[in-house]
DNA sequence: GCCATTGCCTAACGAATGTTAGGCAAAATT
DNA sequence: AATTTTGCCTAACATTCGTTAGGCAATGGC
């Protein structure tokens, strides 16, 4: 019972710290400013995280994690290379949407991790990258994908899906599915007008 | 002569502090990192700006102003809806490669404005990508574009060449023409193969 | 009913922050 | 030659920062 609701307090703050760090910025975002939204005071954050920089790393790392698990299940299961990208593409943007402040927190603020943390965090990155060159790969392979250049193109891609983050307010016309369809259909067939003999 | 001087070290200044806000974020930077990197101390800085933040406001509006004069240009001169598209990108990506440090200072050390400056930013920015949502209404006009959702591509394209920003270094194998032209296949063609009757 | 744990508190610390005041030498201007 | 301006300095300020120490009331299991 104690146990189940220190989990719960714990989860409360990272919460609230995600909400802050995405506003005002990780360094911008002082422990008494999250104890004041939490109706607390700042050194009793102490008694469920030992640092301020212990916030950032769980956020950062519990989003990388579900990234990862997205996209390797999607590699696992799927088995075209269009029908995987959309699929990457639909997780990544629901992920996003269903968790905005980390998500923001994810994207931006990793880089106020200090070393090592720093350095694993960048190879977990990478291995995300990994996936979506995989699938470009796969593409390729199956004469569906251009042969782009693959690091570019997964770049592209990723900065592209990310960049809905600074935009979306779940009180929007779109929801995840639809912005997900867009962007597919962005990424894939890009702004040209196709002919009607184009697949 | 003295003017000339005190120009050139006030630029100098503005310098170093793109370099540092895009290494370290401008809330984690110290006015007395600043003056360490220039040799001199911290309050000689306060000789030349009136504040830390009218660094950040110099950085952010001068190229604010390039690159909505960058894009006016283009509209203005440039004929064709793709070629305007091109051309945009083209520039975009020159004008981030020759000031790599002040770009990521403008794209992402911005919300560290106050109001009033803040919102005349905001404002600025809007400019620009209206800029882009104008070639786009033309490309569909001359049944060259598909007819997107005109606020969704441009964030799109914006985000994607914005990101070169990440990992852009001039001692990389592509220049930043090469770079431009690849991002215009893209975001004109996508991922998907085209067939040879296709344009 | 006793005791340990939980979850918070107050108070304080040392360090770092942006900024100001006032001074001083060299250079530019007259 | 006298005077002003430029460009920096030292010293200090008030404030804010992350974090620690120690305490205290409520809650849990025994």
């Amino acid at each position: 019972m104690a146990e189940i609701l220190n989990i719960s307090r714990k989860e409360q703050i990272v919460n609230v710290a995600a909400k802050l760090f995405k506003q005002k910025g990780f360094v911008a975002t002082s422990m008494r400013d999250l104890a004041a939204e939490l109706g607390i005071e700042a050194a009793s954050i102490y008694y469920h995280f030992k640092s301020k920089e212990e916030l950032l790393e769980k956020i950062c790392f519990d989003m990388a994690d579900k990234f990862i698990t997205n996209a390797k299940e999607v590699n696992d299961i799927y088995f075209n290379a269009e029908e995987k990208l959309k699929m990457a593409i639909k997780l990544h943007v629901e992920t996003i949407t269903e968790n905005q402040n980390q998500s923001s927190v994810f994207l931006s603020e990793w880089r106020n991790l200090s070393e090592p943390k720093l350095k694993l965090f960048r190879q977990l990155r990478q291995q995300y990258e990994n996936q979506f060159t995989i699938i470009l790969a796969d593409g390729e392979k199956e004469d569906i994908f251009d042969d782009v250049d693959k690091k570019f193109a997964v770049l592209s891609i990723l900065s592209t899906i990310n960049f809905i983050n600074e935009w979306y307010k779940p009180e929007g016309k779109m929801n995840a599915n639809e912005i997900a369809d867009k962007l597919s259909y962005f990424i894939m067939g890009g702004l040209r007008k196709r002919l009607v003999t184009d697949r």
